[in-house]
DNA sequence: TCCGGTACAGACCGGTCGGTCTCGTTATAG
DNA sequence: CTATAACGAGACCGACCGGTCTGTACCGGA
């Protein structure tokens, strides 16, 4: 999260204040807060350049179309989310490889708790738009992604069948985050206690 | 809940051929398979009575509006999706308690291979309309619904902390759901596994 | 000084949405 | 036979959708 607005080049004189980015980032960022939390559909366009303080042409001069920004937004998500927050974070959090893994559900614990928890936009954009959606392929795609990473670590961790390994590993993150969503403050701990059982199999 | 349908009055003769309940019936019916494989949004008010045959007067003469109809289809995927299909299947599936909530998954086997699998009702229509919509809510607790059946499961097992296990149960549930939205065909396979260690740990 | 590019503002377009209302028809109960 | 009510068909409503287009203002570079 927080979007760093590097200063925007000073911009001198303008009515539109000095803290204002170009347009086309200013979009994106935008997009961001609006589809993580409220999905795609429900964010019209109007509500988008509103927010980002844009005219109607000049999005789309930017992006030619909805499902182009929000093709843009998905790919910075992976970047932002996974791996800036989630990674990163858990990368810092243990000094193994196997505790690294682990820390992914304690990166989530503190996530779970944020009032403004939003889930996984890929899980989000999935079930909202359909696999056939290039939208919905596009997040399988993403999340994908997420369990290449858990192999790697895997990997590292040197773990039986990584592959394998990475998929039931990721059952436990989705899991953990749907129980999130309904309300359980204390779904991290739980799928971490599971995912501790999943390295004891898959020592060799 | 339960939504009972006391017999549509036989109808007795009627242009509309004999294999033709009544309107109401016939919307729910429509309701169903379009709610159910679509999601709540992308269904139009005009999709769903041309597709039970019905006037649009009609339907609202049945409901008050669109959320009534989709709170009545959750009630009914309660019914015959949770219910009827996945526990009764269960439960005939296995001799044991344990050998019952094990058959859950190979349940899920099969339905996940389907090719028409429309994921979980639940959980689509929670992240769609968001857990501060009354539908999200109403999700969420029929989601609720399923982990007492699981926690009675655990009960007759005579398992320990029957709630906290089916908490946990529910995150092999869901994320296995999810992953086989993303297309693995093995998710069910995976999830059972990690729900055998779950039941080895909380054997007393 | 002029010019090309980018920006903002917002009217406007066709289409769809959920929901209301008017019809003419049909079936049934009294 | 008549009164009533449920029905199918579909016009209609205001609101909003994604997307296009026009008009005006400001910018830096030549």
């Amino acid at each position: 999260m927080a979007i760093s607005y590097p200063v925007p080049v000073a911009a001198a004189g303008s009515k539109s204040g000095a803290a204002s980015p170009d347009a086309g980032q200013r979009i994106l960022d935008a997009a961001y807060e609006l589809f993580s939390r409220r999905g795609i559909r429900d964010v019209g366009i109007s509500e988008l350049i509103e927010r980002s303080g844009v005219a109607k042409a000049t999005f789309y001069r930017h992006y030619r179309s909805k499902d182009e920004l929000a093709l843009a937004f998905l790919a910075r998500r992976d970047q932002l989310w996974t791996v800036d927050h989630i990674l990163a974070g858990a990368r810092s959090r243990g000094s193994t490889p196997t505790q690294q893994l682990l820390a992914i559900f304690d990166v989530f614990g503190d996530w779970f708790s944020r009032d403004d928890f939003e889930a996984c936009s890929f899980i989000n954009v999935l079930l909202e738009m359909g696999p056939g959606h290039p939208l919905g392929q596009a997040s399988i795609d993403y999340l994908a992604r997420i369990r290449e990473h858990v192999q790697a670590l895997a990997e590292e961790a040197g773990l039986a069948r990584p592959g394998e390994f990475a998929r039931s590993w990721h059952i436990l993150m989705k899991g953990s985050i749907i129980s999130a969503a309904e309300g359980d403050t204390h779904a991290a701990a739980r799928a971490r206690e599971m995912a501790a059982w999943l390295i004891e199999h898959h020592q060799r």
